[in-house]
DNA sequence: AAGACGATCCTG
DNA sequence: AGGATCGTCTTT
């Protein structure tokens, strides 16, 4: 309890990461010195170059780039023009996966979850196992995970049938 | 250089 | 139902 979650837990697929963070407490360090802890109630997988709704399939770019690294980094995108969501790379080197954090307690939407972290640019590869202003700690396990299809990737075919998405 | 679009949210 | 709003990628 109140433990940092330790890079192997980052370091698996991402099937085996995502459901395990629901009910795990996201931190986040303000810039005034305050600290808030919100319980992590909604998420979903991004797994892979394959994955046709992953942004690692399009390739290795500028803003891809840090998916294709290890796991336990985090990967912000501005979606709209407007909201930051923030994701969590993991597995190993070359996995391109990551977890997108749709809700946390208190904030439904993955683009309020941004605000509210007041999440911008600079957070693109931010460390989880060092940032001084975000990471994730351990927590009692949760009693019942949902799953459903993923949110607004109707685009992707097949994959868009994938029961990727976990939540409370 | 210009155009299209998006893992969203809010308003009417 | 429609607009906001801009970085990224694609096309010229």
């Amino acid at each position: 309890m109140n433990t940092r979650l330790p890079p192997e837990f980052f370091l698996r697929d991402v099937l085996d990461v995502a459901p395990e963070l629901i009910g795990k407490k996201l931190v986040r360090c303000f810039p005034d010195g305050s600290i808030e802890k919100y319980m992590i109630t909604e998420v979903e997988a991004y797994r892979g170059i394959e994955d046709l709704a992953c942004h690692a399939s399009k390739g290795r770019t500028p803003r891809t780039e840090v998916m294709f690294g290890e796991g336990g980094t985090v990967y912000v995108y501005l979606i709209y023009g407007q909201y930051w969501l923030l994701n969590l790379v993991t597995g190993s080197e070359g996995d391109a996966s990551a977890v997108l954090i749709r809700c946390i307690e208190g904030f439904p939407g993955p683009g309020r979850v941004g605000r509210e972290l007041q999440l911008d640019k600079s957070f693109y590869g931010e460390s989880l196992i060092t940032s001084q202003r975000i990471w994730v700690e351990d927590a009692e396990p949760v009693p019942e995970i949902r799953t459903s299809k993923r949110i607004g990737i109707e685009y992707s075919g097949e994959w868009a049938d994938k029961l990727w998405r976990f939540y409370l």
